[in-house]
DNA sequence: GCCAACGTTGGC
DNA sequence: GCCAACGTTGGC
């Protein structure tokens, strides 16, 4: 699972070079800032929508109880996010090699949702940008049941949620959102829960 | 804590 | 390349 590590400057390259080989499970591989790839001092102002087609919108996974895992504490919960220097984190741990990919694909000041996995309430807890810094808390929490209330509904419908990634690509970290996926959740925000 | 649904590893 | 064994994710 991806582990957002409590420091905003990690330098965190992105793991080797070409993927030479294959990595030893005990490595801590996978650290792929967010933040690496577009860390250039410019600012990336003009078009950041350069790449037409690639995903803007995202969500990403962080457990928000405590877990060892190696001895660890992987708890990183969006209280957490918000409690860092300038509340930004490095999102480091990403292991699996599509997720890894998207958190390549990501630019900065993209919006992601904060998505709270493996805890007793699942689901959506808040609003990030790509940094990966704390925006907002979601006005309330969007639990996982209600997410995937709506995506079977909209299997059925074609709503906007019909191919959520959370529930046709199970156990995928960090994940692209439509926009219509993403404008959605947001509408959810003024409901009651359902 | 259980276990389903995956992803990864490694022998063949 | 196949596939069984194993490890991980993550809901319940």
């Amino acid at each position: 699972m991806p582990r957002p590590r409590k420091r905003s400057a990690a330098a965190a390259g992105p793991d080797k070079k070409g993927l030479s080989g294959k990595r030893t499970k005990t490595e801590n591989s996978g650290e792929a800032s967010a933040k690496v790839e577009n860390s250039s001092p410019q600012k990336i102002s003009d078009s950041k929508n350069c790449g037409k087609n690639l995903s803007s919108h995202w969500l990403m996974k962080s457990e928000p109880e405590s877990r060892l895992e190696k001895g660890v504490d992987v708890k990183f919960g969006i209280e957490d996010l918000k409690a860092q220097p300038k509340q930004t984190a490095c999102w480091d741990g990403v292991r699996n090699y599509q997720a890894r990919n998207y958190l390549r694909a990501m630019k900065l000041e993209e919006e992601a949702f904060f998505y709270h996995s493996n805890c007793k309430e699942p689901g959506i807890a808040g609003l990030m940008k790509v940094d990966v810094q704390f925006v907002r808390m979601m006005k309330r929490f969007i639990p996982l049941a209600e997410l995937k209330t709506y995506h079977q509904a909209h299997k059925g419908t074609g709503g906007p949620l019909k191919n959520m990634v959370l529930f046709t690509r199970q156990r995928l970290s960090i994940q692209p959102l439509t926009q219509e996926e993403f404008d959605f959740i947001l509408s959810l925000e003024e409901k009651e829960p359902s």
